[in-house]
DNA sequence: TTGTTCACG
DNA sequence: ACGTACGTGAACAAC
């Protein structure tokens, strides 16, 4: 569907004015209006990315309504003489962004906006209006929305009809009604007298509209209210006169006029260099300067497509006596399947070459003349992407060795949240080249030449920010640990898997049952929107928070409810079935190879802080918590009869981290001891012995633990523990007052994340956080609590990262067959052969726990088991 | 695609 | 006056 961008520019350069303090250029032309208008102008559009667009202006104060009642609008004071010049600068600007300004004699923007609405109606457009005029709520309907302002420029509420029913219960047309009743003071619309917006929402909700109320004056009550309404009749319908939004202005009616067409960049940023908005130039499109000069040699003249097998031969031969190769390759789907496209190889001082692939079977002939050279130990490799490359390439077993740079991981370090680390974009941000969509075996070759340059420059800049020993020690490595993990992969008994799915499925259907009958009708119970419709209007609950799309259904606010309907357990259970159905016993089911395993994808660019994440499927979070959910283990079994699953887990690491950099005493005191750490702080917090803490003093505690973890709100642990505010803060003044250093370290995080831009874990790793700076107090509070987790949580996953790296080292050194297989962020997952029980336990502990060296010790749990059920701990490292 | 919900650390 | 715990991925509904 096509959409209609409508703008009340008026009101919005007006509100964009009084939001933003007063801004001149170098030539003191003001411009702060303008600047908030074109960021908000711009977002919208980002948001909306609409067809057409009409920005409506109002453009005198005489209209057609200041004849109808000449004190419209006439209390207004005169608009301020640092504004009124923006108006013209802002059609100037709007002008050269290709987007159709609007004004009229006789009529406000408002009517303007109404008659393009019905045109865009008409043209089954989606119309949005964007302005802070509630007035415009009136134009509502399936096709129109409003996006209503907020308090400045950067907040907005999206109005629909069912906000409005949500709202004030009012219809569209009904709440011209409502301003008729109880006026506005701004336009300067009478209204009734004595009526004000509790009163008129009273009235249209036991009448219809001004009509019906009037119909039924009589039967008004009380006595007093009905002769205030029989005295302002007149006035009523005078403001509903004026207050509704004339749909028939004359404006033209050809939707085309209103079409978005594109920005000439050059005036733009002419104008806004003129008006200095730096941030808006910034996002403009760069300037295409040299790129074309940049590509053009390189098509040219530098790589060569070898035809046939003896031409590639000859090439692939001269590539033999080079100390270091560039090596690119593309490929569909999952790395692990190997379904490369192209590579393509370059090497300093060499033509680069590419060549085609299609697919596994066609071209393993092709592929093998690449053998020997990516085997080669005593040939370089410099790539994009290495675990994917390495994968790939042992599909056809090839093992690709020597790999001594990877430019992905460089950019990921360097800039933990750009999202996508693949060598187009890399070139694209990094060398400022602009690679075309070509043939597969020219871009290939292309991009292989641009492994060198690109190493060189992220080289310099992981030096200047100290990560290149991250980078070289951990992750470099780490990438190949992860490749050979996601390779073995972990067995599962699929049988078993589909039982469990019957079963559940079963269980499900019992649910459902029961849930139609007790909301005596059948519905989606997977659909919020229904489920909210069936608990919150049908059966008549208490809906205790909302989304922006409706009732939330989410389970806090069902447990809320439990007790208020017998239907709520019944929906709770029948959630649990159908996710543990779908998610894990459907899904895992489909995800199993040929080889009966489940080859994981560990996303090592995945996160902000440092840690992995895992895909397709997700093996980090298979159920552990309830004990339905943690049966689902039952199915990941060892790869050999006699083998055995071994885990080891770090025991509260995150605290732990927190105890060595708060440097808090007591904290710190509690590990060395080895406490219950959780009772321990609840016998500081509540002032009772160790001994004596109860169950409950001490999972409040432990909320408060995690509370602190996470960058502490009162809100987020009141929410937590079901408690009062008042109550959360008191815990966390009582937690404070107990280890001072940790609410120092918090404010110091901060502190240095501001005048930094960015915080660091104890190795170095970065995460940048801009919005520390944000006049939005959401954003920046966001930001401080990212700015007090990341260090720990990001050390955390340094942490482990050190260990996997050892202990993969150690296990190849000692030639051991037990293999790691899975990272679950705090705990390591390893295929344990019998003969090696009694030393890998060992290997592995000691490997974790001396990963690094803090103030406090680190300390690993062990469980040994014949499935990932059905674990036990081992006791003394003695099995 | 976006939003909601829910599984994990 | 506001709206919130940190970090993820997958399934499903509804656009």
């Amino acid at each position: 569907m096509e959409k209609f961008l409508l703008v009340d520019g008026s009101n919005v350069l007006h509100r964009a004015f009084y939001a933003l303090p007063l801004l001149t250029n170098r030539q003191g032309e003001y411009t702060n209006a303008v600047y908030g208008f074109m960021v908000m102008l711009e977002k919208l559009l980002q948001e909306v990315n609409p067809t057409y667009v009409a920005i409506c202006f109002d453009k005198s104060r005489i209209t057609f309504r200041s004849a109808v009642y000449e004190q419209y609008k006439a209390q207004r004071q005169a608009t301020p003489a640092e504004l009124s010049p923006q108006f013209e600068l802002i059609k100037e600007v709007l002008a050269v962004y290709g987007i159709k300004a609007l004004e009229l004699d006789q009529y406000e923007a408002d009517d303007i906006i109404g008659t393009l609405a019905k045109l865009g109606e008409k043209q089954n457009c989606q119309n949005i209006i964007g302005s802070g005029d509630k007035d415009l709520l009136q134009l509502i309907s399936p096709q129109t929305t409003v996006q209503l302002m907020k308090k400045g420029i950067s907040e907005k509420e999206n109005f629909d009809l069912a906000k409005m029913m949500e709202r004030y219960g009012l219809t569209p047309q009904t709440f011209v009604d409502f301003k008729a009743l109880m006026g506005d003071s701004s336009d300067n619309i009478p209204g009734v007298a004595g009526i004000g917006e509790k009163t008129a929402l009273k009235l249209l909700h036991a009448y219809h509209d001004l009509d019906d109320i009037y119909d039924h004056i009589e039967e008004v009550g009380p006595p007093k209210l009905q002769e205030k309404l029989k005295n302002g009749r007149e006035m009523a319908y005078l403001s509903k006169q004026l207050a509704t939004i004339c749909c028939e202005a004359p404006v033209d009616l050809d939707v085309s006029v209103y079409k978005r067409t594109a920005p000439d960049y050059e005036k733009l940023r002419s104008i806004y260099e003129r008006l200095n908005f730096r941030n808006l130039l910034a996002n403009l499109p760069k300037e295409q300067k040299d790129e074309t000069v940049n590509m053009m040699p390189v098509i040219e003249e530098d790589f060569y497509l070898p035809q046939d097998e003896a031409a590639f031969k000859e090439v692939v031969a001269s590539y033999a006596d080079c100390s270091e190769i560039g090596l690119y390759l593309s490929y569909e789907g999952q790395a692990i399947h190997g379904n490369i496209k192209a590579i393509g190889l370059s090497a300093p001082q060499k033509r680069s070459f590419g060549i085609l692939l299609m697919g596994q079977q066609i071209d393993r002939n092709k592929i093998n003349l690449l053998k020997e050279l990516l085997e080669n130990k005593s040939i370089r490799k410099v790539v994009a992407e290495a675990k994917e490359v390495e994968l790939c390439l042992a599909a056809f077993n090839i093992k690709v060795v020597n790999i001594i740079d990877d430019v992905s991981l460089a950019a990921y370090l360097l800039q933990p949240e750009r999202g996508h680390y693949d060598l187009l974009h890399l070139a694209q941000s990094y060398l400022h080249k602009e690679i075309a969509c070509m043939d597969e075996a020219q871009q290939a070759a292309i991009m292989a030449q641009q492994l060198f340059p690109l190493r060189e420059e992220l080289k310099k800049s992981l030096e200047e920010t100290k990560m290149l020993s991250i980078y070289y020690d951990m992750e470099l490595p780490l990438s190949h640990v992860l490749a050979q993990m996601e390779r073995t992969g972990i067995r599962v008994e699929k049988l078993q898997l589909n039982e469990m799915a019957q079963k559940l499925e079963e269980a499900a259907k019992q649910e459902e049952k029961i849930i139609f009958s007790l909301a005596d009708m059948e519905f989606n119970i997977n659909s919020p929107k229904q489920l909210g419709f069936v608990l919150f209007e049908k059966l008549g609950l208490p809906a205790a928070k909302k989304t922006k799309t409706g009732y939330s259904t989410s389970v806090d606010v069902l447990e809320q409810l439990e007790p208020a309907h017998e239907i709520i357990r019944h929906i709770l259970d029948y959630r649990t079935y159908m996710k543990l159905r779908s998610t894990y016993a459907i899904g895992l089911t489909k995800a199993i190879a040929a080889d009966g395993k489940l080859h994981t994808s560990f996303l090592q660019m995945g996160t902000a802080t440092g840690r992995l994440a895992s895909a397709e499927p997700n093996l980090q979070n298979i159920p552990v918590r309830l004990e339905l959910g943690r049966q689902i283990r039952r199915v990941f079994i060892p790869e050999k009869e006699g083998d055995l699953l071994f885990a080891a887990d770090y025991s509260q690491i995150e605290l732990r981290i927190l105890a060595h950099i708060s440097g808090d005493p007591l904290l710190q005191d509690s590990f060395l001891k080895n406490q219950d750490v959780h009772a321990r702080t609840a016998s500081e917090v509540f002032d009772i012995p160790l001994e004596e803490v109860n169950s409950a003093q001490r999972r409040k505690a432990k909320a408060v633990n995690f509370g602190i973890v996470y960058g502490i709100s009162d809100f987020g642990l009141s929410q937590n523990l079901g408690i009062s505010r008042k109550e959360a803060k008191n815990y966390m003044d009582l937690y404070f007052a107990h280890y001072p250093k940790v609410m120092d370290y918090q404010k110091e995080a901060i502190r240095l994340g501001k005048e930094q831009g960015y915080v660091k874990t104890i190795l170095g790793r970065r995460r940048y956080l801009p919005d520390l700076h944000n006049r939005n107090y959401n954003l920046r509070s966001f930001a401080e609590r990212v700015a007090m987790n990341t260090p720990i949580q990001g050390t955390a996953a340094d942490i482990i990262k050190l260990a996997m790296v050892k202990i993969s080292a150690i296990l190849k050194e000692k030639k051991l067959k037990s293999k790691m297989i899975l990272q679950v962020h705090d705990e390591l997952i390893f295929n344990m052969v019998p003969e090696e029980k009694d030393i890998l336990p060992h290997i592995v502990k000691e490997a974790m726990e001396h990963a690094m060296t803090l103030h406090v010790p680190l300390v690993v749990d062990l469980k040994v088991g014949q499935d990932w059920y059905h674990m036990e701990k081992i006791v003394n490292e003695v099995l």
